[in-house]
DNA sequence: TTTCTCACA
DNA sequence: TGTGAGCA
């Protein structure tokens, strides 16, 4: 049952719309989009167009951001971890390696991790 | 009217 | 991040 993603992912939504919806200035949106949280479609005029999915990771982001998250550990949550957040099954080292990684971003000291992580931290 | 990009007294 | 300019 594939229809329903297909169905989240049309974009459908204009940012007026979207701001609405989030919350979120069309400052803060087209900033999330500059550092590639979100990957909202554009009309033939170059209008942005969003998805269900995409201002629902709005939501999560605006929440993230309140909590203190740097945009980076953002970034990195969603690129990282294919079984993504809650719900699914993580292994021990999953988990601490996530971690470790979104606390060390957090700071702001490191690069976000780009050589993929090859080794272990302990 | 709404959104876009760019730039900053 | 906000805000205003000048377009489309």
């Amino acid at each position: 049952m594939k229809e329903k993603e297909l169905r989240r992912s049309l974009a459908v939504f204009s940012i007026g719309t979207v701001m609405k919806l989030t919350d979120l200035s069309a400052r803060q949106v087209r900033y999330y989009e500059e550092r590639d949280l979100i990957t909202p479609q554009r009309t033939d005029t170059n209008r942005r167009m969003y998805s269900l999915n995409d201002v629902d990771r709005l939501l999560d982001i605006k929440d993230y951001i309140a909590e203190g998250w740097t945009v980076q550990a953002i970034y990195n949550h969603y690129k990282k971890p294919k079984e993504e957040h809650e719900h699914k099954p993580l292994t021990d080292d999953d988990v601490r390696r996530i971690l470790y990684n979104e606390i060390l971003n957090q700071g702001g000291f490191v690069q976000p991790d780009e050589s993929g992580y090859s080794g272990q931290h302990h």
